[in-house]
DNA sequence: CAGAATCCGTGAGGATACTG
DNA sequence: CAGTATCCTCACGGATTCTG
């Protein structure tokens, strides 16, 4: 049961192949695939930065808040139910006084983690060669 | 020069351990943080499919338009003159009648697209677990 | 073909206040 | 501590039109 999603274009390219092998299944590059979903999900910065954070350890939820600098309460709750939701970190609350809740990644989760602390390297890594790239650019603009 | 962008929480976290070497230098988790706004570009969803279909070979505008199914013109537009200026893609404009203009990768963006196919791979793959768990979460809710 | 420019709606997210 | 509930805005992106 792989088609049915609904999708205005998907008829003319359902199975269009990615790199050699024909993948008719899931394709992130369709609009309305359930795949492209997820994939939008991973494209959400928060998503990645609690995922990448959560990596090494539970975390209670105002740690989370201090450690991801920037993050508004919101956010951070908001995001954690739909990470719950996907399966993708788990929340435990202890009956303390008061509650303490933690959260973990699930086995689903820690896959996923596995993709992205790379890409936190990356960007810590070649930031300086991206600066220098935009100063570039700016430069050819203005003058 | 590592020092110096402007963080409110900087002093308190800009040699926060991550994992167990210390990274003084940049940090995805700090909201200042240069790398912070690298990763909140890598955090998009357009930028993340375009370098990622850009992987296999270049392309040009429209091609780029049909293959990534429901991006807006105005969205690609925008999303690949930032991804020109971080220096992640080539704009190469031959003057053929009527104009052809062709994307590709740079050698930066090449790193980058190499972290980003297992993204899409494990978007495709996991879809089916993320969306049960999704069910699962939901039934729980309605009972 | 490859865009730029304009108008416009909406919804994600911040700020604030309150609760168990 | 770990959230929920409102209000509010503003910026992102869609639709449309025009151009070299």
């Amino acid at each position: 049961m792989v088609t049915g999603y609904s999708s205005d274009t998907m008829d003319t390219k359902s199975e269009r192949a990615y790199g050699k092998e024909v993948v008719a299944q899931y394709n992130v590059y369709l609009k309305g695939c359930p795949a492209r979903l997820v994939f939008d999900r991973l494209a959400d910065k928060w998503s990645l930065l609690i995922v990448g954070i959560l990596r090494r350890e539970p975390r209670r939820f105002n740690q989370l808040r201090r450690e991801i600098d920037g993050i508004s309460q919101k956010a951070l709750s908001q995001t954690l139910q739909k990470l719950e939701r996907d399966g993708l970190v788990n929340r435990n609350a202890f009956p303390t006084v008061p509650v303490t809740v933690e959260y973990s990644l699930t086995d689903l989760g820690k896959t996923l983690s596995e993709l992205i602390e790379p890409l936190v390297s990356w960007a810590e890594n070649h930031i300086e060669q991206v600066l220098r790239s935009q100063h570039r650019y700016d430069e050819q603009r203005t003058e």
